[in-house]
DNA sequence: GCTATAATGGACACAGTGTTTATTAATGGT
DNA sequence: ACCATTAATAAACACTGTGTCCATTATAGC
C-alpha cells in the first residue's frame, strides 16, 4: 500500500470525490458523468478534482484498482489450503473461508461495485476481477493433469471465472438476500456437481 | 423486421457509419469516440449522421438490437427440440445444432461483437445476451422440478448464462481457433459433468 | 426528364475540458 | 500559539465537441 497522505484536506477530498463519485454512478453510469457535475455536487472546486486525478478515467481506474487489490488480498489466502483440505471442505458440504471473505468484503462495498458490474458499469473492472479469479483459480490447479481433462483448461477456467462473475453480479442485483456463507455454498455446490445435476436433470453421471 | 428502406443513398450511408462505428470501437473503445470523429473517418457530413441517429448513444443501441434479434431468432429454434432429443446429444457427446448456428453467427460478425464484449465494450450488451440466453434456457427449465434442485433455480440460470457468455469472451479473445463445433461441444461437456468432473478432479461424483 | 428527398457546407449557441494565475484558508510541526 | 507549508479556491483562458439550423447541391426512383 502506498504510504498514508498526512494532510486532512487531502483526505477529505479524495473520500468527497469518491463517495460522489459511486453515487452519480448509480444514476446515470459513468459515461454520462461530467467533472463539471461532479465537483458541484461534491461541493468543490473544479480545479481541486485536477489537483488529484488527470481526468475522469484516471479517477475510475483508481477506485476500481484499490477494490482489485483488496479482492486480490483476500483471495490469496487461498494458497494456504492443502489439497487434503480442498476436498475435506468440498465433501463436507462446507464452502472455502476465503469465498465467504470475499462475498463478506463485496457486500461491505456493495454500492460502488454492484454499479461497477451493471449495465452502466465499466466492463474493464470486470475483465480485471475475473483476472483476479482466474490467478487465483490457476494455483490451485497446478495439481491436475491435463491428460485427464475433458475439456481445454483455458476454457474451463474461463467457464469458471465467469461464472463465479455471474453469480456475483446476481447476487448484488437481487437485493443480496442470501448470506455470504449461503452464496458461498450455492457456488461450491454448482461448481462440484456441474450445472446439469444441480438442476435434477441427471439421476446418474454416466459421461 | 422494419419495412426495408428503398433509397440506396440511405443504405449506403447507414453501413459507412455502422462500419467506421466498428473500426472506432476497436481502437478506441466507445467512450473515446466523437461523432465529429466518426463522420470525418467514414467521410460523411456530420449533419447527416444526426439525420440518422439522434446521438452516438442512439447509433450503439441500434446497432446492438439489431444482432440481439439476429441470435434472438436463431435461440429460438431451441424450443422445436423435445426432451428426448435433449437426452440424446447429450448422451451421445453431440452439441444442440442451435448452439452452433449461434457460434457461426457470432463468428460471422466477430468484429463488432468482440469489442463489444470486450474491456473497451459496452456492459448493457452483455446484460441483453444474457438476458437472451436465460430466457432460452428457462423455457428449456419448465420441466424440470424445482424440489429437486440443490441450489435456487435463478442463481443457477445466471450462473450457466454468465458461463456461456464467458466461454464466447475467450473463444473471440483468443482468435477463435476451434470451430464453432468445438466450442459448442466443449460448452455441452462442462455443462453435463460440471466443472469439477470436466477438470479430472473427480473420478466418482458422490455430492 | 422531373420531382422528391438525401446529403452537403457552413453557421450558431452552448456545455464541458484541462490549464493557469493570483489569492485565501487550513494544516502540521515546533 | 505561531508560522511556514501547501491544499483549496475563484476566475479566466483556448479549445473541442455537441446538436440544430439553413440554403444549396446532387442523387434516386418513377
Amino acid at each position: 500500500m502506498p504510504e498514508k497522505p498526512v494532510d486532512r484536506r487531502i483526505i477529505r477530498t479524495n473520500r468527497l470525490i469518491r463517495d460522489t463519485l459511486t453515487e452519480l454512478m448509480k444514476e446515470k453510469g459513468f459515461e454520462g458523468i461530467t467533472v463539471n457535475e461532479l465537483t458541484a455536487k461534491a461541493d468543490i472546486n473544479r480545479g481541486t478534482f485536477y489537483l488529484h486525478y488527470r481526468d475522469k478515467q484516471d479517477l475510475l481506474e483508481q477506485s476500481e484498482d484499490e477494490i482489485i487489490n483488496e479482492i486480490s488480498k483476500i483471495l490469496s489466502a487461498s494458497q494456504k489450503i492443502s489439497p487434503e483440505e480442498t476436498l475435506h471442505y468440498g465433501s463436507h458440504d462446507e464452502p472455502f473461508p476465503f469465498i465467504i471473505k470475499l462475498f463478506d468484503y463485496i457486500k461491505d462495498n456493495s454500492s460502488f461495485i454492484k454499479t461497477l458490474l451493471g449495465p452502466k458499469g465499466d466492463p474493464s473492472f470486470q475483465v480485471k476481477l475475473k483476472e483476479v479469479l482466474r490467478k487465483t483459480l490457476l494455483k490451485k490447479s497446478h495439481q491436475l493433469r491435463k491428460e485427464e481433462m475433458m475439456v481445454p483448461p483455458d476454457y474451463l477456467i474461463a467457464y469458471v471465472c465467469s461464472a463465479y462473475l455471474g453469480l456475483i453480479q446476481h447476487w448484488l442485483e437481487s437485493g443480496m438476500k442470501e448470506s455470504p456463507r449461503d452464496i458461498s455454498l450455492i457456488l461450491l455446490r454448482i461448481n462440484l456437481s456441474g450445472p446439469g445435476k444441480a438442476a435434477g436433470l441427471l439421476n446418474t453421471s454416466k459421461s
